[in-house]
DNA sequence: AGACTGTTGGAACGATCGTTACAAGATGTG
DNA sequence: CACATCTTGTAACGATCGTTCCAACAGTCT
């Protein structure tokens, strides 16, 4: 019956993770927690704390998991601001085509439901929100854009991130998400 | 006490709308609806139905709200496509930037919470989306753009008022979300 | 006035929420 | 083998969930 651990803390928490996704915070309720991780609900408090916890843990998860992917695409050089653009919402549509994953993003998830979060959940939801904003600015100033111009258009960047997420949660076919995330690749500030 | 209704029902209707707009379906509780109505329980049930018909009649309402204000955004001569969508999200724009109405869009918020509707929320969110969608394109091929470049124009306007929703919810400044907007009216298809 | 219709607030239902407590069992150390 | 330590499943907690029921009351009609 027990001992020593019996399951993969990793590997539960990519579960977690992949229930908050799916659900959102407040949907995501301990049964479905317990049943998708297959833990206990005593393995679950012994090893992650409360919701308010799990969630917090599994959003750094999901960072961890994903930033190095945005990392890589925006790294390398680039000929271009559109290249960068394109890059970084290629990693996107990746994602969102991985079947073994939940629809949309756990980021843009929370974020539409910020108002149900607590302060830590919303801090961070915003930190993470802010980083990828920084990250996606940096890497287009380096690809040559000026800085204003790189601003707005990490800022745009975001925003059609976000959108990708949303139209997929709706059941948008990928066809279209790719139509979206191309136009936003156009670069819409000609230097 | 009672005898005839003491509470205009479309009054009521508008603050429930804005409870479900503001929390999310799931975090719309009763309680929650019972003090942004200001009605009781049996006053709720009987005039409106269960949880999920409110909701329903609440999307009606949003639609009904907002719906005249984008057509008559739309219609009016344009220039060119750029105008129309320049013309669309500044209707977005100017909902958001309202101060007695809560933050994002009811539409992007239910659209994102889509796994946890009932088959009949999902279609009536999935409906008004595509309601949308139409009504953008064939503005857009009324102000000279061709078929297929009005088709994707709809969809990335779309796109970016799911965006600016969404931004919106995570606290997003209104100065970004107009940066967001003006560049999305950068027509991304020049003919 | 008296019967009827309809509305209202509140009590109460079973179900589920997040969380805690605890006994039973498995492992590691002497 | 005995003991301490840790994990696990389950029971149970109070709170809240959506929903139903119902008695008390106001208004309308004969």
């Amino acid at each position: 019956m027990a001992g020593r651990k019996q399951f993969d803390v990793d590997e539960a928490l990519r579960r977690a993770m992949h229930v908050f996704w799916r659900w959102g915070y407040s949907e995501a309720s301990i049964d479905r927690l317990t049943e998708g991780t297959g833990l206990g609900r005593g393995s679950l408090y012994g090893t992650f704390g409360d919701k308010s916890a799990l969630f917090r843990k599994s959003l750094q998860r999901y960072a961890q998991t994903y930033q190095p992917l945005y990392e890589r695409a925006l790294t390398g050089p680039h000929p271009s601001p559109s290249a960068v653009v394109a890059a970084y919402l290629q990693v996107t549509l990746n994602r969102i085509a991985d079947p073994t994953v939940p629809d949309g993003c756990l980021l843009t998830v929370s974020a539409t439901q910020f108002p149900t979060l607590d302060a830590e959940g919303q801090a961070m939801v915003r930190a993470m929100i802010d980083g990828l904003r920084a990250m996606l600015q940096q890497a287009l100033q380096a690809a040559g854009a000026g800085e204003q111009e790189a601003a707005a258009l990490a800022l745009c960047t975001l925003a059609t991130n976000k959108s990708l997420a949303v139209l997929s949660r709706a059941g948008f076919s990928s066809d279209d998400l790719a139509t979206v995330a191309a136009a936003a690749a156009r670069n819409p500030f000609p230097s």
